[in-house]
DNA sequence: TGTCTTTTTTGACGATCCGTCAATAATTGC
DNA sequence: GCAATTATTGACGGATCGTCAAAAAAGACA
């Protein structure tokens, strides 16, 4: 199990060259700069060989994907520990996600490659899995939280709505913020400057909405965002 | 000005032909099932020809976008025009919103493709710019409620919280939405199942949060709903 | 070490599609 | 009706994909 024949780790070691190889591709010229070719020029094995390790180059940008998800949910799961009541630990879960989007700004280059359908078609099931499965956990940190504040008393929700619903909110607005952010030309035209402080206010005004308390208002939300950032992600 | 030769006529009528046989090859199969080949074979004219049209097939798909934008504008006034109090012409905006992603969702497919940088590069500069006017015109339109409610002392933003960065909340919200109904498979697994009511929970949920008047608790919102159907939106 | 088997690598190849352009056809102006 | 202009055509060169038979390397075993 543990140990490889030296044939093994060269396969192994390649598979790693091959996405450290594409990732700048992908990232600089996008899909249409990515070919097989290319990279098998960069890694100075012919074509083929790279076909033996991905069937084609969307499985490649898949992969990349998938390389980032696993820190998703570390990002996550450290907010979540943040010492504090649940709408503190909401908030580190956001700037858990403001650190992935800026951080691994990569990644949603890659989400806007696969998310085309004639994309995506062709990548596997199995690393398509991969990747709906680390979302699936990261929503079920996010609403975790919503079912302590609702234990704890901080939060009530109405009838009709689901811890799931209130989830989804949120990862509407944040995951549209940031695509808004990174791909339109009128934030800045419209005078939105500094586009995650903005969401960080819209959070915090769609948390109010649902009186999840302690309401922003009777807050210091600069300090415990600072707190946040030392006591979970000073490392970051 | 008015008249045209036959000539003309037949070039401006080849124009939307070669819209029309593209637009349903790109919402069946995706970016990757537009080829010229098959344009020409199918209006019976050859590549060359199509080509004195469109540069190349990016422009076409962002062709068919500007095709959409305008009635996603014409959506937008209609539903300011809504006679009632600011809150309640926002949540006419919201239908609207609503309406174009459902009667139009042909254009979000070709929203996902053109956000590509690979994709985009290949556009010209003045359909872009068609596309960006569009959507400031809407966000302009958005923004004059608030600025309307505003006034009639509806609604009191905070202080750092500019008309923009609302409708930047919005826009966000709703376009993360609609992108992740459509795209995930996550939604209904997580228990959602009618993404475009949650989403109007949500954004009631938000306004709630500014205060913005009449809070949703003290108003039947379907009501009003069903009066903003009959009255702006009898015809979709 | 030598030989046979299995696995891996290779790159030439066919197929597809893009975008061009010189040759041809149609239209317009006079 | 003829010359000038404009539009159309499709063969072509170039890029890239993904395949596969042949060659090379690795492994098994005596």
């Amino acid at each position: 199990m543990t140990t490889l024949t030296p044939k093994q780790r060269e396969i192994q070691e390649r598979e790693t060259k091959i996405l450290e190889v594409a990732r700048p591709i992908v990232v600089r010229e996008g899909y249409h700069g990515l070919n097989m070719d290319r990279i098998a020029e960069k890694i100075s094995y012919s074509k083929g060989t790279i076909y033996n390790h991905f069937s084609c180059k969307e499985e490649i940008i898949i992969a990349l994907a998938v390389q980032n998800v696993a820190k998703r949910i570390e990002l996550f799961r450290q907010a979540a520990q943040f010492k504090g009541r649940p709408r503190y630990r909401m908030m580190a879960i956001l700037e858990a996600a403001e650190i992935f989007a800026t951080k691994f700004s990569d990644y949603f280059q890659f989400e806007q490659i696969l998310v085309l359908d004639s994309v995506r078609e062709k990548t596997s099931e199995k690393r398509r899995m991969v990747i709906q499965n680390c979302e699936m956990q990261c929503m079920s940190v996010v609403s975790g939280i919503v079912r302590d504040a609702i234990a704890s008393g901080d939060l009530e929700l109405p009838k009709h709505i689901t811890p799931e619903k209130l989830v989804y909110g949120l990862w509407s607005l944040t995951t549209g913020a940031y695509s808004i952010a990174l791909t339109s030309d009128s934030l800045p035209q419209i005078g939105v400057e500094e586009p995650f402080a903005a969401v960080r206010d819209q959070v915090a005004i769609m948390l109010d909405g649902y009186r999840w308390k302690p309401l922003s208002t009777k807050v210091d939300r600069l300090e415990i965002l600072m707190r946040i950032r030392e006591e979970v992600f000073s490392n970051e």
